[in-house]
DNA sequence: CACCAGGCAAGCC
DNA sequence: GGCTTGCATGGT
């Protein structure tokens, strides 16, 4: 990969595995929008994104040199091999068309703190309703930042939502996930070593404290090791995962949690976050 | 009208 | 331990 400062932004070439529509389609995030072909605007950590695929490379506007190596760099997963990932992967014949449908997913370095509320508020829901709900709380909670004329909404912080109560979350319309929201947002503002001992522990122990969170079971404490504490081999399974994996490997026949989990264990290792989102993005594209 | 959506907690046995 | 049920809301 080369990047280039040009008069209209960073230009980042010769950049491989990696497509705009795979990666912000896959499910893993919920902030980025379409605002013509292949051309994207996004906020995360407070900056707002301006991303463009074109011909010559990706085109980023609104952002700097500095933001780039401080920030986006790791958000994107550019230190990250994919090649190798790949490779390794392509030795299932399931992941190996998977991937030919996915091939540029990258998986998202994101908040923890936004993910977990995310991923409470993802839990029996469609995307598209997700990202709605999403809107209406950083529009709620969140700071106002311009851009082009155009004001975005950063994520709250949990010092912005700290206190908060289920009325509160009245015009979000989120229906009985309210209390798992403010019951998890309460408990980590008061205590302020909660988020960070989980950044430090070992993935295991990591995903029993995350469990102890109101609202959060197997499923959305897996995606908020995979998406927000970047545990690559944690693997999320819900209705779409649960379907093509009972579809390809378990001969159609409706299968536990369990023994699907135990599966991918063996199947994909330590890449099993990588498998998972390959999966989930071709399952939901295709309709399977 | 029924059924589904990136599931979970609580209540059974 | 594992299995079932109710749950808010909006779309098809």
């Amino acid at each position: 990969m080369e990047i280039i400062n040009t008069s209209k932004g960073i230009l980042l070439s010769h950049v491989k595995n990696f497509q705009l529509e795979h990666t912000f389609l896959c499910g893993q995030c919920f902030r980025w929008n379409l605002i013509e072909p292949h051309r994207y605007i996004g906020i995360a950590q407070g900056n707002v994104l301006d991303i463009c695929e074109q011909e010559d490379g990706f085109l980023l506007r609104n952002t700097s040199l500095e933001l780039w190596e401080k920030f986006w760099k790791s958000y994107f997963s550019f230190d990250i091999d994919y090649n190798q990932i790949k490779q390794k992967l392509r030795q299932d014949a399931v992941l190996k068309q998977a991937m030919q449908y996915g091939y540029g997913i990258r998986i998202l370095r994101q908040d923890f703190f936004e993910t977990i509320v995310s991923f409470l508020i993802s839990q029996s829901n469609n995307i598209p309703r997700i990202k709605s709900i999403i809107e209406t709380l950083c529009r709620c909670f969140g700071k106002k930042i311009t851009y082009r004329t155009n004001t975005y909404y950063t994520f709250p912080t949990l010092e912005d939502m700290a206190g908060i109560a289920p009325q509160d979350l009245a015009p979000l319309r989120v229906g009985y996930r309210d209390r798992y929201i403010c019951q998890t947002v309460n408990l980590l503002a008061e205590n302020p070593s909660f988020l960070t001992d989980i950044v430090q522990a070992d993935t295991k122990t990591a995903k029993e404290q995350l469990l102890s969170l109101c609202g959060v079971g197997d499923k959305v404490a897996n995606c908020i090791l995979l998406f927000g504490l970047s545990r690559f081999e944690a693997f999320p399974i819900d209705v779409w995962v649960r379907r093509i994996m009972e579809h390809y490997y378990f001969h159609d026949r409706k299968t536990s949690l369990n023994s699907i989990a135990k599966f991918a264990q063996e199947q994909y290792g330590e890449y099993g976050g990588y498998a998972q989102q390959y999966l989930f993005y071709y399952a939901r594209e295709n309709a399977i």
